[in-house]
DNA sequence: AATGAATGAGGATTCATTCAT
DNA sequence: AATGAATGAATCCTCATTCAT
């Protein structure tokens, strides 16, 4: 494997799993079996670093978004996303908590602020492009709607409740987003 | 002001803009205009002094919770509760910021492990009380749903979308369970 | 018990379980549930605190030497010497290891110069007058012989040895200072 | 020279004499005109520079120890041990202080506990195979006298007696393992 | 005699980053 | 591409001491 590759992948989870701040260059050098000077190399910075890390997270949900959904209606797209969602957020906790992180912390928000823009302006037209075959006239609000339940569910599975009775919920999404 | 207070003011409110792994000790004593070792003669560390600034705001939901609510209907309750959340995000930005990112960030999160289970299962517990009246069968789950829709609601204002709907995001909510 | 005693007693033992630097005021006042400015009312400083406490085992060491010896022989008073000396080095390991250590420490050293000066002139001359009468000579070289093997056997004891055979010492140089 | 030797060097030297408590770690670096970073870099802390130093003396005493002695009687090896430790005695008397200091101290004791069983289990052999040639029943138990009387003379020489007649002492202990 | 708030200097350690090789 | 020595600023925290009460 090469080794940029390699030190996006164990700063990846040590991020997730330590935060950001918390994770020190030495540490992801320690753990990837590379020298110091050649994280600085391969990237400007530790917020380089970090940069990179995030673009290839909205680069995966973007290529995610082009799956052909072409004979499928409005309805079972929306199931589809919501299912896909709710499988990777049991896979990937600690992805996840990552991103929210990153988004959260001021210091990081700052680094990140033209790529967090990017990708949830993508992420919302995404959504409103189902939405407004459902219902034209609110699809923007419906999706910033189906987007705060997304991300509360998540925020609430990964960081608050420890018993989360997760699949109850997506049940629950599935039935309000088919029946309506 | 007694300056055990304004420490704990000060700290809050930097912590709030800044972050917590990005406010220095120092940089407290500045703004507070105290000495370093006044604030470990207060608190053990900076870690206490988080879990102190922590505690102070469940209190304070806590006791938000005791208002009297004992001639509204359940329905009544809920709209209450929307519309005073709505009011303090508003108001508030930071503050919940703050607690968000708190509760997100690993390190801080193990600091703050057993209240932030201690309250947010008080939390749920207050919402259920509201939603047992209305539907005794399937509380727990619409408890974790209005729930998730708040904090995604919040999350999606304060720190990922720009522009954000607040008020219609609002009025939906509202009708939403005005009519269930 | 007097709360200056009290103060005395604890720092006392603190300072030998764990040295001096490494004991700190706010440890005491823990240990003997006083304030800190109690210390500091009444002791000018901790160093003074430290003269204290060395000042107080010396004027220990100068009663015991005023034990009334007049029917002993010389050979007698040593073996005398020699037995109370193992007897307390057993009984109160911690006590000498803290008088060994501050004499040791460049900076307690500095602290107690003229303190230790004194002890060390008046054991000297305690033991002096006794090998006088055994061989006026060579008494003053004797004397320093005799405190080296004690010292050195204390030594070993109490900070390097694991399994010291303490008895079988103490046998040794009862031995060696009867027959000589 | 090899930095990483230069601050040991100086650390050596500064330990012995202030004191490795009373030693700081900007002295160092003030006195060694690196930077506080370089420090840590070659060093996990400061207990560790301690070891490194505390093993580095340990292992020239076993160097030394390898010295051949082949055509030597017993009573010439003793003899020989006498007049190196005197010669050292003289010629580094804080570096002496140093390695009884840290040994006395609790803190340092703790730090260095594997070494300290390590080099005195090393001496103690050391001195009882040659006992082992004279006595070889009373072997341990000379080991033991003799170790303690030379700790005991450096002990009192470097710590507590302002005029020691050290030369004196050293000729009474050569007759003593002379004669016997 | 006794308290505890308040100070400020100094402590070890961490860390992103640079640079010569 | 890759190393690791070297830096210096920043970080949390400790501590003896003072002072008003």
């Amino acid at each position: 494997m090469n080794k940029r590759t390699l030190i996006i992948d164990v700063a990846t989870n040590l991020f997730a799993e330590r935060g950001f701040d918390n994770t020190s260059i030495a540490m992801i050098c320690e753990t990837a079996n590379v020298s110091k000077g050649l994280i600085f190399h391969h990237f400007k910075s530790k917020n380089d670093l970090l940069r990179e890390i995030f673009s290839k997270t909205t680069e995966l949900m973007v290529e995610m978004n082009k799956l052909p959904t072409s004979n499928q209606t409005p309805h079972e797209e929306l199931i589809g996303l919501i299912n896909s969602i709710f499988k990777q957020l049991k896979a990937d906790k600690m992805y996840f908590q990552l991103n929210l992180n990153i988004m959260l912390q001021p210091k990081t928000r700052e680094v990140l602020n033209d790529l967090i823009k990017e990708r949830s302006s993508f992420l919302l037209n995404s959504v409103k492009s189902i939405f407004k075959k459902i219902d034209s006239k609110n699809s923007l609000i419906m999706s910033y709607m189906f987007i705060a339940e997304l991300d509360g569910v998540a925020l609430n599975y990964l960081c608050i409740f420890e018993k989360y009775p997760l699949s109850k919920i997506k049940k629950m999404l599935i039935e309000k987003y088919t029946s309506k």
